[in-house]
Parts: C-alpha cells; sequence; structure tokens
RNA sequence: GGCGGUGUAGCUCAGAAGGCAGAGCAGGGGUCUCAUAAGCCCUUUGUCGCAGGUUCGAGUCCUGCCACCGCCA
C-alpha cells in the first residue's frame, strides 16, 4: 500500500496535569505510537508530539491543596506522564510542555496575529462561574442552583474580557467539513459536529483576568489577562514545531493530524480550525477520534476522577500483550470494555495460541530439519504461492486500515495470515517429509517458507508488539532495521540461521499467571515480591555506566561451553569482555549487533581471558536473549 | 425538552444499495505430534429490543413504543 516517501505529523492530546496517567491516555498514546511506527516502517518521515497541558484554575488549585508553587506541581505530574510513556516504550519525538518558553512565545504571537487582524475584541461578560469546570453557566444549565458536574455553587462573576469572533468563521467551516468527508472522522464525529454547527456559534471567550487567575500565559496587548486555558493547549500542535515560519512547521504542519478522544472533540472540531484560519495558518489534515474505555460500566474521564489501575496489567501481562489489547480489542471510534478477564483470554487465545506457537513450532522444525546449504530454488508447488499471496493480501488489508486508523482490521488481516501459515504447516507435515530422505528438497522448500514467513511477521508486527516482533526477526537471523518493503514473502532462497525461540507469550492460565518461561517486562508487578528493601535510589542506579555497544568480533574462549569473548566497540573505544552466552548464541552471529553493555565494571579475569565490561542480558528456564535496541543508535550511546 | 446513536448466537461484535442470518471467543466431537495440553478439521446455539406497516420477500425501508448512551438546551 506505501508509496513514496511520506511525510506524517501526529499529535496527541497535551494531556492535563490534575491528574495521572490512566488508561484512557495510555490508550491514546500507545495508538499514536503504533501508528507512528507503521508509518516509520514504511519508510515515511515522521513526527510524533504529547505532552502535557499545565495551565488553567484547577492546576493553581491543586498545586495550592498540595503545598507546592504551580510549576513544582507541573513539573513533578508532568515527569509522571513523561516516566509512563517511556515505561510503555512510547517513541515520540517530542514532548512539550506549555510552560515552557518555546510555547509561551508562540501563544503569545498567534495571539498578537488574531489582533492585528481584527480578530479579538474587548468585550463584558457575566454569568454564574464554576472553578471546577472553569466555564460560565446559563441559569437553565444549573441544577438546584449548583453546577451539574461538581454538585458545587458557582460563583457569580461580571468581567470584562477578550473575545474571538469565532462566530463570523462558521460558515466556511461547515463548507469545509461538508467538502471534506474525513476531515473529522470517524463520521459519527463529524456529523456530531455539524450538527453543533447547526445552531449559531458564538464568540469564545480567550481570556481571564489576572485578579483572579495568575496561573497562565500573559496577553501581549494586555498583561492583565491571561489566555484562557483551552486557547493556549490548543496551539501546542504548532508551537512545538517552532511555530509559524520555522522550518519544522514548514516540514510538518501541512502533514498534521490530530488523536483524540471523543470528550474534546468541540474544542478541536470548532475552535481549532477557526483560530487557526483566523491567524491566517493552514487547516489540520485530519481529526481522528476515539471512544472510551469502560470498566464496570462506568466511563473513564479525567474529570471524574476515576482512578485507573488498568495501567497496572501492562506490567503484569507485558507491554506488548497491554497494547496489542488495546489495539485489538476496540473499534476505533466506538467504546469498548476493558476487563483482565478479556486481556487474558485474547492473550491465550491470539498471542499465546496462534502467534507465540507458531513461532515455536517453525523455529523448532526449522533448527531440527533445516540444511542451510540445501539448495531450495525449486519451482514453487502451488501450496507455497498461496502462502505467499496470502501474505501480499495481508499487507495490503494492513495498509487499507491503517490509512484510517482501524487497528483492530489491522490486526485481524495479520492474523489471518498467522491462521495461514498454521494450517500451511499441517498440510505440509515437515515432520513426516523428514522421515523420507527422498523429500528432503521438498522439505527445505517448506522450511524456507516458514522462515521467510516468520520474518516477514517479524516485521509487520513490529508497530504492534515492538518486543516480541524483534525477538521473532532475531530468531530468523534478520537483524537489520525492519522496514515494510521488505516484508514480501517469497525473496528468501536458502535457510538462514534460526534459533529456537519458545516461550513468547506462555500461556496464561485461570489464576492469572503465567506459565514458566515467563520472560518479558514483568517489571512493577514483580517488585511487590522483592519487597521494598530491593529497592535502589536514582543515584545508585546513575553509578551504572551502561552503553550501546557494537560487536566487532566474537569468538569461542578455548575449553568453555559456555563463554564468548567478545570484542566491542564503545564510540571511539574498543575493549574485550567474556559473556556466557555461548550455549544461545553463535559467535558468528553476533558481529554487528548492538548490544548493551555495563561499561564501568571492574574488570575480571574468566578462563583466562581479561574481561573489561558486561554484556546484558535477560533469561528464564533455558531462554536467554541478549538485550537489543529497539531502534539503531551509534555505538557508544548512554543507556539510561 | 430537541437532535442523533445503539439494541444481532453464552460473550465481544461484523452484517454498502432488501433476497435462504455471519466471524472470533467460549462449549461439544475428531485428528496430527513439529509446537506453549498449542495446531488442524467438524460441530451446537439466534423471537436479528417490542409492536405494527410497505414488499413476492426486511437485521436491512417506514411508523410507534421500550431500554441504554451521546450531543445540544
Amino acid at each position: 500500500m506505501t508509496t513514496s516517501p511520506r511525510t506524517f505529523y501526529l499529535t496527541t492530546p497535551i494531556y492535563y496535569v490534575n491528574a495521572v496517567p490512566h488508561l484512557g491516555h495510555a490508550y491514546t498514546t500507545l495508538i499514536a505510537d503504533t501508528m507512528c511506527r507503521y508509518r516509520r516502517l514504511a519508510g515515511d518521515r515522521v513526527h510524533f508530539l504529547t505532552g502535557t497541558d499545565e495551565h488553567g484554575d484547577k492546576i493553581a488549585q491543586a498545586a495550592a491543596a498540595a503545598g507546592e508553587t504551580p510549576q513544582a506541581y507541573a513539573d513533578r505530574i508532568s515527569a509522571v506522564f513523561r516516566e509512563t510513556w517511556r515505561r510503555l516504550g512510547i517513541g515520540n519525538d517530542d514532548f512539550i510542555r506549555t510552560t515552557e518558553p518555546r510555547h509561551k512565545a508562540v501563544v503569545q504571537a498567534v495571539l498578537q496575529r488574531l489582533h492585528d487582524a481584527g480578530e479579538v475584541y474587548f468585550g463584558e461578560y457575566g454569568g454564574h462561574y464554576c472553578f471546577g469546570c472553569e466555564r460560565f453557566y446559563t441559569e437553565k444549565e444549573l441544577v438546584d442552583g449548583k453546577c451539574p458536574d461538581h454538585q458545587t455553587p458557582p460563583t457569580f462573576i461580571k468581567e470584562q474580557n477578550y473575545f474571538f469572533r469565532m462566530s463570523r468563521h462558521q460558515d466556511w467551516l461547515v463548507k469545509h467539513i461538508a467538502e471534506h468527508p474525513d476531515f473529522i472522522r470517524p463520521e459519527r464525529y463529524r456529523n456530531e459536529v455539524l450538527a453543533f454547527l447547526r445552531e449559531p456559534l458564538e464568540d469564545l471567550c480567550i481570556s481571564r483576568p489576572r485578579s483572579r487567575l495568575q496561573w497562565g500565559i500573559p496577553l501581549p496587548f494586555d498583561e492583565n489577562f491571561v489566555t484562557y486555558v483551552w486557547f493556549d493547549a490548543l496551539i501546542n500542535y504548532v508551537s512545538a514545531l517552532g511555530g509559524p515560519g520555522a522550518e519544522r512547521f514548514d516540514t510538518f504542519w501541512p502533514h498534521a493530524q490530530h488523536l483524540i478522544a471523543k470528550d474534546i472533540l468541540k474544542p478541536h472540531g470548532i475552535y481549532w480550525p477557526t483560530m487557526l484560519k483566523a491567524a491566517g495558518l493552514p487547516l489540520y489534515r485530519h481529526l481522528n477520534v476515539h471512544g472510551y474505555w469502560s470498566l464496570g460500566g462506568g466511563k473513564m474521564s479525567k474529570s471524574i476522577g476515576n482512578v485507573v489501575e488498568a495501567l497496572a496489567l501492562a506490567d503484569k501481562y507485558g507491554h506488548d500483550a497491554f497494547r496489542y489489547f488495546l489495539m485489538r480489542e476496540m473499534t476505533f471510534g466506538l467504546d469498548a470494555n476493558f476487563s483482565e478477564e478479556a486481556l487474558v483470554t485474547r492473550f491465550n487465545a491470539d498471542l499465546a495460541n496462534d502467534l507465540g506457537n507458531l513461532v515455536a513450532r517453525a523455529t523448532t522444525l526449522i533448527v531440527n530439519f533445516g540444511d542451510p546449504t540445501g539448495d531450495t530454488r525449486e519451482a514453487l508447488p502451488s501450496e507455497d504461492q498461496q502462502v505467499h499471496m496470502a501474505f501480499a493480501e495481508a499487507t495490503h488489508a494492513l495498509g487499507l486500515a491503517m490509512e484510517e486508523f482501524a487497528f483492530q482490521r489491522a490486526l485481524a488481516a495479520i492474523w489471518e495470515f498467522i491462521g495461514t501459515v498454521n494450517r500451511y504447516i499441517d498440510a505440509r507435515a515437515p515432520w513426516v517429509l523428514a522421515k523420507d530422505p527422498t523429500k528432503d528438497k521438498r522439505l527445505q522448500s517448506v522450511l524456507v517458507t516458514l522462515a521467510d514467513a516468520l520474518c516477514c511477521l517479524g516485521i509487520v508486527l513490529d508497530p504492534f508488539l515492538p518486543t516480541a516482533a524483534a525477538r521473532i526477526r532475531q530468531a530468523v537471523g534478520h537483524t537489520a532495521p525492519p522496514r515494510l518493503e521488505a516484508a514480501v514473502l517469497g525473496r528468501l532462497h536458502a535457510i538462514p540461521k534460526v534459533e529456537k525461540l519458545s516461550g513468547l507469550f506462555p500461556r496464561i492460565d485461570a489464576k492469572g499467571e503465567q506459565r514458566s518461561g515467563a520472560t518479558m517486562l514483568k517489571g512493577a508487578s514483580d517488585q511487590e515480591g522483592a519487597g521494598r528493601s530491593s529497592r535502589i535510589s536514582i543515584e545508585e542506579f546513575r553509578r551504572v555506566d551502561l552503553r550501546v555497544a557494537e560487536v566487532v568480533a566474537a569468538e569461542k574462549v578455548e575449553k568453555s561451553k559456555r563463554l564468548l569473548k567478545v570484542t566491542v566497540r564503545l564510540g571511539a573505544e574498543s575493549r574485550t569482555l567474556v559473556a556466557g552466552i555461548a550455549e544461545h548464541y553463535d559467535p558468528a552471529s553476533l558481529v554487528g549487533r548492538k548490544v548493551v553493555v555495563v561499561a564501568n565494571l571492574e574488570p575480571a579475569t574468566l578462563m583466562g581471558v581479561e574481561s573489561d565490561g558486561m554484556i546484558l542480558a535477560a533469561s528464564e528456564g533455558n531462554t536467554l536473549t541478549l538485550i537489543v535496541l529497539d531502534r539503531d543508535l551509534p555505538a557508544g550511546a548512554k543507556v539510561k
């Protein structure tokens, strides 16, 4: 589906720091990450932005309640978001905070533009103001004289403010949405915005008097006022690019797509386009809107204060599995139910039974029966060609689905192919062919198809299961960075060096425990068992100098069956170290690979060889895996 | 109160332009043994919210009602 390199700019909302990250935030950010990984895989030029929204009454109040300055409070919560995304493996290119000077400068520049263009006027407004909602209510909206959301009495405020002439932009906006059916998608949200626009649009109050609120960006043309938080926040999408005139802005803004949850449809579907137009800036290309996750019936919303522990399941079952579940279970745009039970069901049925087991059986077959020197350049039987075609169909469907954020369909297409490969194995029965020496050529060609199929899966699964996909590619010797255009089944003609890979997704039993062999990413939940005494401070951890290293040479240590003598390069420096991985890695296969080493370990001599450092690897049972990079970096890069 | 959406197998949901009700999971039976008690094959289940109407024929169109949800006021 991919053609020439395209440019892609995707944003998540910037998250309001009045609460810590929950499932809703994580979902938005994970699908953005998956989409960006997919576009990078396709060779596109990608920019992925997320961040935090830090101004407004609510933040000032929360800070006061916590006994902190607003800035200190915002720093703290913003860091939690950053850390959560890092932990979940989010590969955002930038992280914008609305308290950063680069953001404030652009907000003020945009405001000045609007002011100069006559889009802003000074007027008076009076009404019942709810501090919790940061908005005015009409008499009719109040329930028993109280805010319908917070059940608290509003304060009557009469004040002068600056207003944006949003009302004058109604007509062209309706026309634009009508002429661009996919401007807001899925369609239900487009219709919702159009329905809203059937009523007259009012002007938008864009300021708050400083006498009432300090915590905001001062208006450039009147320092007695600060900017209304929504107006401030929306501009992050352009301020992060440096604002109008910046090179990055020119590169990426014409390709901007936003990703939001349905609760903030109005600001993004109405305020934001009119703001852009009024400021003389191009509109974004698409507004992609998703639904809510329901937990036991209640919706997940940051203003309800529904603290969601669902994120803990990411650590319990693995970040790949968590990501997979969110992608697979929700039809983009609609609401979906979240439950641990559903996650476990998906895990066992799709990840363990279909994919994990396929990888295990196929790698075992290749290792047991494969002959790397065998010639398989034979005319392919039609069964093999059908497998090739099935994959071509899968990638085609994948491309179409990803174009419209239909992650569910994208994964269904890949899993259709996984089913095809499982059926192919059963039909060809390599273990039967292996008993008949006259069928060796046929056997080898089947095994090549299997290795090829695994490699292709390792590529197309990369956006959805980053860690597992890398392990699959590694198992079949595909160490180059994954590229979608390399995912074409039928190009492989010799059996590669393959390592058995079992336990990729060990089945989970009814009690929610993974079977033996569980390896990956069980961070937080394991720490509970380990007890608090084993915790170390960040300072202690910082003393460990971890570096990316490139393997320059590797050979077995004489008379040792476990040890390899490995020469690595860390930037300009190279050094020799000894690693106990000989039973799991062929020395030749390591050359050129990037690994992670402890660079400041005391040297030690093992079997007569001095080792200056240690290569990081994880193991469980009989499986051992090197810690490798998810994305390429130069040797010497610091790991932290 | 106005507008809109949803209601399909035990569960989660697909079902452009009306033509004998589908998928996945779960359940039942079988089979292979390379594999994570996995795979593969076969298989049960539905008043398609309720009531009317249009039509030779309606989850699919029309009307009314019920339930839940959303947007707006």
